[in-house]
DNA sequence: ACCTATTCATAATA
DNA sequence: TTATTATGAATAGGT
């Protein structure tokens, strides 16, 4: 097109190269512009002159970046930086021991246990053995710093008592009158119900039956 | 260019849509070419058709990853912003996840348990009772396959036994002669030691004693 | 897919 | 760079 047919090949008159680039650059991308309108395609067009300078076209509603993404997802081609692929390697890594723990987890809990040899089992067990074991050490320090408070509470309870009381003798022997001493210490009765389960003693827990 | 001018909108007849844009895709891929041997430029072209089939070009000597690459630096746009974040909301969540179960393996393992009060120490002996329940459970299943097993070795055996017996009684019958029957069932002596731990009665699981 | 009248893009030129 | 224009290329509509 244009006064003459020309062989594709580079052109080698700088100053014919670039006018032709620039010529062409805008037939490309009005064409890119035509295309994504009349038959609603979503384009990208990157273009760079040999002298570096960039012109880009992208067909609208949409953006490079989605453009690109489908790309890759359509071509399989991997256009990632290296920080992506690190990142990418990184979600597989996590994946991989989210899958281990999940299934240490079911097993700990009882689950999924068809696959495992008697060995394996044990193994668990003994964990499970173990966890207990340190659990209720733990429940017992909070049982007996329970017990300990308590104990403070009633002494200070005692205490408070003791003082009312012995300000009501006061006051009775010096106005003659006389009043019903209302207050008194009286245990908590709803305790036994807030204790926890671990130490209301049951044969499943014979660590403790020895505790006691 | 074509039998009459057209307007630039989108092309409602499907049909012609589809041929349209089949023509102009060719067209601008070769003008992209056409371009980038031209001219010596870098071009890169994705198109996506309405059906969402994929075509592209990129010039030679290069490739898009370096062409986006390229086109990033030059106009500080980033590409690959949306995609960055996603892959680091994916990797945080996952991360998030894996935090959570390392936490629930330490408790059920009894550790890291200072934090925590009784009632949710009480929540994962739960756990750990459970567990153990569904585990005693599959290694009694286990062990009465193993009995099994066990069991009908031991019959073939006493059949090999009396089948080998009645032969020698009739050998010596028919020959008169003597000879010493050394084969008996004799029961394994080890077997005990090979028993898994849970099966040994002991007080530490006393469901398993109820078993016995 | 092919045909071709027509429009469009552009090479050469100024 | 831009404008002009002759020419070849691209393509719309039809088969």
């Amino acid at each position: 097109m244009g006064r003459g047919k020309i062989e594709i090949k580079r052109i080698e008159n700088s100053t014919n190269r670039q006018v032709t680039f620039s010529k062409r650059r805008n037939g490309i991308l009005k064409k890119a512009r035509e295309i994504s309108v009349l038959c609603d395609a979503e384009v990208g067009v990157v273009i760079f002159s040999s002298a570096g300078k960039l012109y880009d076209f992208c067909s609208p509603k949409t953006s490079l970046s989605k453009i690109l993404e489908k790309y890759q997802t359509n071509s399989g081609k991997i256009l990632w930086d290296e920080k992506h692929k690190s990142l990418s390697a990184e979600i597989e890594r996590v994946k991989k021991e989210n899958d281990t723990m999940q299934i240490e987890l079911r097993h700990l809990k009882g689950e999924d246990l068809n696959s495992l040899q008697p060995k394996d089992l044990i193994m668990i067990e003994e964990a499970l053995d173990n966890g207990l074991t340190n659990l209720n050490e733990k429940l017992m320090e909070h049982w007996e710093s329970h017990l300990r408070n308590n104990k403070m509470l009633e002494d200070e309870h005692r205490l408070l008592n003791f003082k009312l009381y012995f300000q009501h003798q006061q006051d009775i022997a010096l106005s003659g009158g006389m009043r019903d001493l209302e207050l008194g210490y009286q245990p908590d009765r709803d305790f036994a119900a807030q204790m926890p389960i671990t130490f209301r003693v049951q044969p499943s827990h014979p660590n403790l039956q020895e505790n006691n």
